[in-house]
DNA sequence: AGCACGCCGACT
DNA sequence: GTCGGCGTGCTC
């Protein structure tokens, strides 16, 4: 026994430059993949084996300290491991950083707690009825089936005492079961309930269900109209996955919070939940999702898993299907940290699961519409509403020509709208993306802006709780009654509407009416976003007045009409993805209007008709307005049609952060096919009390950007008090 | 990410 | 004379 110590490479959840080095003890048997502890400095930390025989290390052999343990945990999947160092290497970011997010699981370490279950003996029919007292035949018959359970259950089933079924343990009529303290997740039942499907939907649902049993690596656009049925038809495709034994299934969405009805509509098709992962879930649900997803034992294993983005970094064991639901949404674009896009990311795994992929949404990205287009993802189309209902209604409302009164913000032909859609007792929404009471408060005096000291953003007034807000950085102050700048009293002006000052003329407008507004702030669970939506189902609301988050494909049958208040909100700038943005949101909401058997109308007030945003929007010709889009990207070289990437620097004090932001311009690589321009000040020139420049780099397609950053940044190592962030396929070009 | 080392202000 | 502030730098 023992052999040599060998030195093994262990990769650390800390955003180190790359795994290190430690001796392993001969004896200790350990893989690729396995836990490990080992000591960093002063401390001892959890890591992964990475690289079991490194071809080449620099360290010193003095320096290099053993292995302290192997952790009693199945190994990292290597799919995983492979997907890590991809996605490190593909964003630029320590592969130590993208470890942390796949094991950043408090207490997932732990084993599940154990518990002492149990059951009746085996051998206990024989000795039945006579020898029994009372309350242990009431145990006997409290059975069900050989169902262990804790003693507890027991005695409550039976209604006797604990003590009575501690004796039949005592006397050997019960036996003790230690099982794991996580109880497995019911399986979904891909026969439980039959879909329901249009003949369009079939065809689609057979398509994706070939594929997955084609087991071969291929990504699909589901596009589908609002209410088209988009979501039975993947669910379809789970169906077939989930009847190969043991195989699992990633969806993501967007907001996991939001998803109550979702959840439901998946439990009717296959009686049971899948397993949900979100950044709310306390640490117990944490442990128990991660451990049966990793589960080695098919029978046992997790089958269908619900996340947000983080939740492609899970260990799965077998993936057989991805599904990316609302695939167009910005929040799959992680923008702190290690900044990636989770949709793109989708695509990455499910090529190294050899598995499809399914892009579902009624809006694609231009990035995905395109790829479709081009034959590199096949593309389903359902453009039918399902049961009957017909589509919206959409008509302009010209606010050069119908004004509102200074501070109001309804026009009067919606006005009549709503009034008329109010006595005929059908629920209306308006959508305004604008949280708060106002975006802006000013001194009428002065001027003065009332602007966070540590971003470059105005404080947005919040009536509910009193005080102005920064978006960006959460910094809060209480309104001013004197203006801080020239100290004129009671100065302080609101400007512009947000949901809580549109619901207040509503207020005023229909005082008899009932009132909702929907935002993030006035809602903190999925539970109290699951009360707000049977508030709408069961008609307990005429007036729903909410930000994005109404967006998020829930169906109200008595819902009619969608009043837009501000179509140009997201407009200009000048930014291509702005117009693309606000098209999808546009869409999605207006979509909102006229399910059921009922027709719907949607009104868009706006400055200006004749922008292609609103003339996609009223032709309901969507495909043209991506196409000019996407030309004009074509132009520029812009993505999909070349590369791009953003370096941002920043730091706290502001003249180092130019001085790098110059030098890295300056030192930038020639001849290699990138252009970099800049820098010029981030889109948030100055958030959370950091300065921020930006560098945009382009290259075109073929060119290795990565390599070439890589190697450029490595030359400029960065000054103290500066960070430099690289942001791969930028959100915003501006 | 921690935890050290290290070099300058208010306390016994 | 010490306690302690958090700035920079290393950890296989």
């Amino acid at each position: 026994m023992g052999s040599d110590p060998e030195r093994i490479q262990v990769l650390l959840p800390l955003p180190l430059s790359g795994p290190f080095d430690y001796l392993a003890d001969g004896d200790m048997t350990l893989e690729a993949g396995d836990f490990v502890t080992v000591p960093l400095g002063k401390r001892s930390l959890q890591g992964v084996v990475w690289n079991m025989a490194p071809e080449q290390s620099d360290i010193a052999a003095d320096k290099i300290k053993p292995v302290l343990a192997r952790r009693d945990l199945p190994p990292l999947p290597r799919t995983l491991m492979q997907f890590i160092d991809w996605v490190a290497s593909y964003t630029l970011s320590p592969p130590g950083a993208v470890l942390k997010i796949a094991v950043t699981v408090p207490r997932a370490f732990d084993r599940p707690k154990e518990k002492t279950l149990y059951r009746l003996s085996a051998d206990l029919p024989e000795k039945l009825p006579e020898k029994l007292t009372r309350g242990r035949r009431a145990v006997v018959a409290a059975a069900i089936g050989d169902m262990p359970m804790e003693l507890k259950t027991w005695a409550g089933l039976a209604a006797v005492g604990s003590g009575v079924v501690r004796g039949m343990v005592r006397a050997g009529q019960m036996v003790a079961v230690t099982v794991s303290g996580d109880p497995p997740y019911p399986e979904p039942d891909a026969k439980h309930a039959g879909p329901d499907l249009s003949p369009e939907q079939q065809k689609a649902a057979g398509h994706i269900r070939d594929m997955v049993q084609a087991r071969i690596f291929k990504p699909v656009l589901l596009e589908g109209i609002t209410g088209s049925g988009k979501t039975e038809v993947y669910f379809e495709a789970i169906a077939e996955a989930l009847e190969m034994p043991g195989a699992q299934i990633l969806v993501l969405v967007p907001e996991i919070a939001l998803t109550a009805q979702w959840l439901t509509r998946f439990e009717q098709r296959f009686g049971a939940e899948p397993v949900v992962w979100h950044s709310g879930l306390t640490p117990a649900q944490r442990r128990r999702a991660w451990w049966a997803i990793i589960k080695g034992q098919a029978k046992e294993r997790a089958r269908v898993v619900v996340g947000a983005r983080s939740a492609l970094f899970l260990p799965f064991q077998d993936l057989k299907l991805i599904v990316v639901d609302e695939e167009h949404s910005a929040t799959f674009k992680q923008e702190e940290g290690v900044i990636y896009q989770g949709r793109d990311m989708a695509v990455v795994r499910a090529m190294q699961a050899s598995c499809p992929v399914i892009l579902a949404s009624a809006t694609p990205s231009l990035e995905t519409i395109l790829n479709a287009e081009s034959g590199k993802y096949d593309w389903l189309y359902l453009g039918e509403r399902h049961g009957e209902a017909l589509l919206p209604d959409m008509t302009a409302i010209d606010l050069r020509h119908h004004r509102t009164r200074t501070g109001t913000w309804l026009s009067d032909p919606l006005r009549e709208a709503l009034e008329k859609n109010l006595a005929q007792g059908e629920q209306s929404l308006l959508y305004l993306n604008r949280r708060g009471y106002a975006p802006l408060t000013l001194c009428r005096s002065c001027g003065h802006r009332m602007e966070c000291p540590h971003c470059s953003a105005w404080l947005v007034e919040h009536r509910s709780n009193g005080r102005l807000v920064c978006h960006h950085c959460g910094f809060s102050c209480q309104p001013p009654r004197i203006c801080p700048e020239c100290q004129a009293e009671d100065s302080m002006a609101a400007c512009g509407p947000g949901v809580e000052r549109v619901a207040e003329e509503m207020h005023e407008l229909f005082p008899e009416a009932r009132i909702m507004v929907m935002a993030s702030d006035e809602i903190s669970s999925a539970a109290e976003m699951h009360a707000m939506i049977s508030r709408i189902e069961r008609h307990e609301v005429d007036f729903i007045i909410g930000t994005q988050i109404v967006t998020k494909g829930y169906h109200f049958p008595m819902l009619t009409l969608v009043g837009v208040v501000d179509a140009d909100l997201g407009l200009s700038g000048g930014d291509p993805r702005a117009a693309e943005r606000t098209w999808q949101q546009l869409e999605q909401v207006a979509g909102r209007a006229g399910r059921a058997d009922r027709p719907g109308r949607v009104l868009f007030q706006t400055y200006d008709p004749g922008h292609p945003v609103l003339q996609a929007l009223l032709s309901g010709d969507g495909q043209a307005f991506l196409l000019e889009e996407a030309r004009a990207r074509e132009q520029q070289m812009l993505p999909p049609f070349g590369k791009l990437a953003a370096i941002i620097i920043s730091g706290r004090d502001y003249k180092p952060v130019v001085k790098c932001a110059r030098h890295l311009a300056a030192s930038a690589p020639k001849g290699c096919g990138i252009i970099v321009l800049g820098p010029v000040s981030a889109p948030m020139a100055f958030l959370k009390g950091n300065h921020r420049f930006r560098l945009l780099v382009k290259a075109e397609k073929q060119v290795r950007l990565q390599n070439i950053l890589r190697d450029w940044l490595n030359r400029c190592p960065h000054g103290r008090g500066v960070i430099i962030q690289v942001d791969i396929d930028p959100y915003s070009f501006l």
